[in-house]
DNA sequence: ATACTCTATGCAATCGATTGCATGACGATA
DNA sequence: TATCGTCATGCAATCGATTGCATAGAGTAT
């Protein structure tokens, strides 16, 4: 029934060598320690009973498991599983794997979830949840645990970060209304907290800035979820008579407003545009089609994967900010102005 | 920098026993072997440190690990994330963490990805994955691993599973079409090689013939996509003239019978209604909004994962098979027939 | 007082691999 | 031939907890 597993012992017994040889043959670094004869020897014996080390065993004697740990804010948003495709497949080709870990964009949640990681021995830390000043950097320091931010970055940049030039997306959401005619356009940001957030909102205001326009009308949501874009956009159309366009930070504040206008009567796009961002999964199904900043998920995980790699195998590796250029995703959500 | 982590050796000097009397203070099942009074010294002090067992430690000799696998097979299917939700919510409770492995619909990968897991000493394995005759669920006998299914079942019957009532979640929608005044009802399928690709048919055939209606036009996709159902559309819309409504196994499917019906210049639901399976998120976004049968997600992730836990606790556990009811949520992509 | 049970705790092996140190064999050099 | 160095391999400690067995001491029965 119970087929019991070959150990590194059985392989060393087969072979007529002392287990701490075969250790060697099969670890690349002091596999040179041992005669070619003998680890040939091995070798093949250790394939041909199927042996694989058991990282259980190894990672208590060795400090590390060969895993990543990956904190998640929302699974269900379908953001983050096209990171995930570009995390799990820059960490596979390493022989790493990820662990994910969805937080609910549950602060404590998301400490707990790390807290387990870490004792699980995983080699680093991915954390899709950073918020601008985030405790959980401050631990994974503690932790001596090697991170980098992905999609978010910190305000302190004492990390590294893999993110999305945010200011240069919303320019492009901007420019594109602006050809379109729109000269009163609005904002509903993100969470403040959110280095998204902050950059798209200084973003929306440089861009606009930049083309002369109106002083602009700005609401912030308290949270990237449709419910806080309704009200957020509520709260932006209560402010100014005529906007004709709104540029939101995020895809779902974004359905949101597609909610409010509904609501009020208004028509996407025909009386009010609508841009969003991330262009996530679907949004080309929306209703109308949404107009959204697309970043290079893929990517962005992939690079983010690469650089905790680098700082894996070396510790003291440099703090690097990678920042992805986005594109614009033209599709129904935008018209020209009436 | 680096807290060293106290271990039971630091808890044990600091009570003045022996780090044999810490574990089993610890450990519930032998807590009464120990003396009241030692034991609370030891719980107190154990606390104080901030002492936590190091899992990896203790996995390697208990050969277990409070640790579970989650085999998905398309994370970026909107509809794993919301079982995976009721799956983590109840492992948590129970002390465990579910490992997510995303196998991207191949078998191979996910073969690999299992034994991954079971290298790692997971306690248990929860199939999103299952074909109707998995050489994974042998996999997870052999390793003698308590195994469920989720959302698809396998023909066998000899593994529980949670899924949800195919026939009876087809036959609402089937029901609600014949209600609207539809007569002539085509289905798009889904792979014959997944159980619920087999039972949605069965179950479309079977409410087709309880309603009297003429023999039914049915094209199987091979396999779960948004491409596969637009190709399966096709096939199904050149077999017959005057399809009224398209049930569709799931809501790619659904989507797919979008694209082509709007490549041939066919509106819906004015000319064609079309229902999903699954109401993934977003479905009420869509254009136009889907109607689809909607499955309890987060319940049937619970339950998969209760089976789990009561088959952990006891190897012989009786095998069960679940089966959830599902509701109609109805939307805009169906409509009476003109 | 002796034998006997029982309880609480310590001891040491164990899980399966890794790794610093020791040692033996062999060849080279003087 | 003696000495030394090098290379290949074995030995045993270690990672941190768990657990079967041993034992000391308290308590009870005879």
């Amino acid at each position: 029934m119970h087929k019991k597993r070959t150990g590194i012992h059985d392989v060393a017994e087969a072979a007529g060598v002392h287990p701490s040889t075969v250790s060697r043959v099969l670890n690349p670094r002091t596999r040179g320690l041992v005669s070619q004869a003998v680890a040939e020897r091995v070798e093949a014996l250790a394939g041909k009973l199927g042996y694989s080390a058991d990282p259980v065993a190894s990672g208590l004697r060795t400090r590390r498991s060969a895993t990543v740990g990956v904190l998640i804010p929302d699974i269900a948003n379908p953001v983050f599983p096209l990171i995930l495709r570009g995390i799990e497949a820059t960490l596979g080709e390493a022989g790493y794997t990820a662990i994910i870990a969805n937080t609910d964009n549950d602060t404590a949640r998301a400490g707990a979830a790390l807290a387990r990681l870490a004792a699980r021995r995983i080699d680093g830390a991915i954390l899709a949840t950073a918020t601008r000043r985030d405790p959980l950097i401050a631990q994974c320091r503690s932790f001596g645990l090697p991170t980098v931010l992905v999609n978010r970055a910190a305000d302190s940049g004492k990390v590294s970060a893999v993110i999305v030039d945010d200011r240069a997306g919303i320019a492009l959401a901007v420019e594109h209304l602006f050809a379109l005619g729109h000269r009163s356009i609005g904002h509903v940001g993100g969470p403040g907290n959110i280095s998204t957030g902050q950059a798209r909102r200084a973003g929306f205001l440089a861009a606009i800035k930049a083309h002369g326009l109106a002083p602009p009308a700005v609401a912030m949501a308290e949270s990237y979820s449709i419910a806080a874009g309704e009200r957020a956009c509520a709260q932006l159309l209560g402010m100014k008579r005529h906007i004709s366009a709104i540029v939101a930070a995020n895809d779902l504040l974004a359905l949101g407003c597609y909610d409010e206008l509904k609501r009020r009567g208004l028509a996407c796009p025909r009386e009010v545009s609508v841009t969003g961002f991330n262009d996530m999964a679907f949004a080309d199904r929306f209703d109308p089609p949404l107009t959204s900043v697309r970043i290079p998920h893929r990517l962005m995980g992939a690079e983010a994967a690469r650089l905790l790699l680098a700082q894996i195998a070396n510790p003291r590796a440099p703090i690097q900010e990678i920042k992805l250029l986005p594109e614009l995703a033209v599709r129904g959500s935008t018209a020209r102005r009436k």
